[in-house]
DNA sequence: CGAATATCAGATCAACTGATATGT
DNA sequence: CACATATCAGTTTATCTGATATTC
């Protein structure tokens, strides 16, 4: 380090207090979300689970039984992509593959007994590290996370472009 | 649709009122992220620009002149990968790469006047694509998930793991 | 010598696209 | 026929790892 250390002159706009990047949300998001993605993946791994099986039991536990469409509607896993992750699930007898009888295109995907502890098994390892994820906020600013979380990606999930 | 339609008898834990995958912190802030990945790559896209191109000028115009080392840690892109951006900033002409006297093994990186013009109109493309990423939020609301993103940011940039 | 720097080549993984066979 | 479904094959992009030559 030698000359030209701080630029303080107003030559451009200079930044109020922290730079330009720890001001920008969508900086800040995508930084958080590699972090959090992280220790999600690395706790699920650690119990020979990933999260798109979690999506896929909790999709089946909180609203039922459906085709493979159905899910991928549900839990955002791409159609082309769901195969996998059920054989994944069917390998481990957490789910159950039967051919629709009434529409013979279609599989009816049922979670199992098994299916159902592992779940209960997964949301608490999930309430662990989510424990960990927001360990530096109390309760109520939580919630006020998830609030906020919750109605930006509602408006971004209904109105993409309403141009 | 026929039979078991809506699991409600306490099989399990049922949800209170939001599935499962609503409730998880973790899954909002992917879901979140995503969608403001897209809108800002897209955006960034429209002016021939990347997200990296904006972290490198903007960390060089708050902070000064670096080597692609520094530069990296300041901006969280890899070592490897600094080459490339540098090569795309150097081609525009947004930056000036030259060796530096003092220590042969590094480069200098310093922001040119055509560079700064650039990040100008960067943050001016940002500000609009943020104000739609936060449409939904007042200014009150913006200011308190920024709080909280980077308290939770920084909590996970500093204490990766105490064990 | 060990450590840091810039660079290159490639691994890995997730998200995404496209085509096909089967059935409605 | 147009459409939906499950499946397979392959693209793309970002993150990340490893090796190398150069210089301190």
């Amino acid at each position: 380090m030698s000359r030209a250390e701080a630029p303080d002159m107003p030559d451009d706009g200079p930044p109020k207090t922290p730079g330009r990047l720890r001001r920008r949300a969508s900086r800040q998001l995508s930084q958080l979300t590699m972090r959090s993605d992280r220790l999600i993946n690395e706790g699920l791994a650690q119990v020979d689970a990933r999260k798109w099986h979690y999506a896929v039991l909790a999709s089946l536990q909180d609203y039922g039984p459906g085709s493979q469409a159905a899910l991928s509607g549900r839990t955002g896993i791409y159609r082309s992509d769901m195969v996998g992750v059920l054989n994944e699930l069917a390998e481990r007898d957490l789910v159950e593959r039967a051919p629709d009888p009434g529409d013979r295109r279609r599989n009816i995907i049922t979670i199992s007994a098994r299916g159902r502890r592992h779940l209960r098994r997964l949301d608490t390892v999930l309430d662990d590290l989510h424990e960990e994820l927001l360990a530096p906020l109390n309760p109520a600013e939580r919630d006020q996370f998830m609030q906020l979380l919750t109605r930006l990606l509602d408006h971004h999930t209904r109105s993409p472009d309403p141009e």
